[in-house]
DNA sequence: GTCTATAGCCCGATAGAC
DNA sequence: GTCTATCGGGCTATAGAC
């Protein structure tokens, strides 16, 4: 049985994902993440024994099955390659709030974040743009141009997220997401 | 007469600026800025009198010339689009040290960062933006696709320096410089 | 203009009561 | 499992000698 009066294991995850997901590793205070769960530190510390990086481990892996339930998990099924490379447009639109949020890939690969974390989201980022490059493949694209498609594709995402939150203006991000699909399926 | 046994305006704020890009602004401690230039954290307030948000105000006015230097300047000037254009790409990839520095647009448009400081920088990315796109335009591309184009171009360099930071890999950034002249160029 | 020394605060992390 | 209270240390910033 859940305990109702406790915050929820999820919850907590997303709570804590949102405060490291606009601060990054080090700007995200223990005051801070005690602030946002409503937990004491002391709480953080008996459900995250590794304090601080436990916490962004934890954070990392939901994230990684998020993005795997929205962006990924729509790659894999039936359906041919447009269809389902509109479905990830979508899921990215949802997991990225239309451009309002930043990405972990980006703010966590600052320097000063431990490697314990910047080793698996390498990791997380690579698996995409192959998930993406098989895809591209399937509709008929050589596999070195399906690769440095994909691979654009990633690299137009950062990028986007980077510039509407340098402009304060969600456009950027929208415009790439609007091509995406054009661009990874284009004529050679 | 310049004093040689001290260190130089333009050499202390090159050193203050390898910190910030490196590890972001919450990021830089004054232990940290102290160490890399050499001058202890009192002489920094004697010449930075407002302290930490003043050196990362000088550092960006520094950047933004050292960015008109290298990336702007050769825009304005006669020759081709095409040779214009490849002179930037040059400008950049020293720049951003072909891939291994990270962008102050990137680093200091983070939550946590001064609002004086996040101003200026987007109307730096605004700006170089505008720039390009006069330049595409000149090749014969309408206003409207040269604007599209050179939010695109910026998009990449961001999101190129974020992917091969996050894989400690700079093949990213150099793939897009590679092909990016032809991609603002090419025909409608 | 540069230094050493330190104020005062917030940091990550822990002790121990309940 | 959560709390309050606290530790030692690093933080930004300043005082004052030279």
């Amino acid at each position: 049985m859940a305990r109702p009066e406790s915050i929820s294991k999820s919850d907590l995850l997303q709570r804590l994902t949102a405060v490291f997901r606009s601060v990054g590793y080090e700007g995200a205070s223990l005051a801070a993440l005690s602030r946002e769960t409503g937990l004491a530190k002391a709480a953080l510390y008996h459900r995250f024994p590794g304090g601080k990086e436990d916490m962004a481990r934890c954070v990392l892996a939901e994230v990684g099955r998020d993005m795997r339930g929205l962006v990924f998990s729509g790659l894999d099924g039936e359906g041919s390659p447009r269809r389902k490379l509109a479905v990830m447009r979508d899921g990215l639109a949802l997991f990225y709030a239309d451009g309002e949020r930043s990405c972990l890939a980006d703010l966590f690969s600052v320097e000063g974040t431990p490697a314990t974390i910047r080793t698996p989201l390498a990791g997380g980022l690579k698996a995409w743009i192959a998930a993406v490059a098989r895809v591209v493949e399937e509709a008929g694209i050589d596999p070195a141009e399906a690769a440095r498609r994909s691979e654009d594709m990633v690299v137009r995402v950062q990028g986007a997220l980077v510039v509407s939150r340098a402009l304060g203006d969600t456009r950027p991000f929208r415009n790439v997401l609007a091509r995406l699909v054009d661009d990874l399926l284009a004529l050679p």
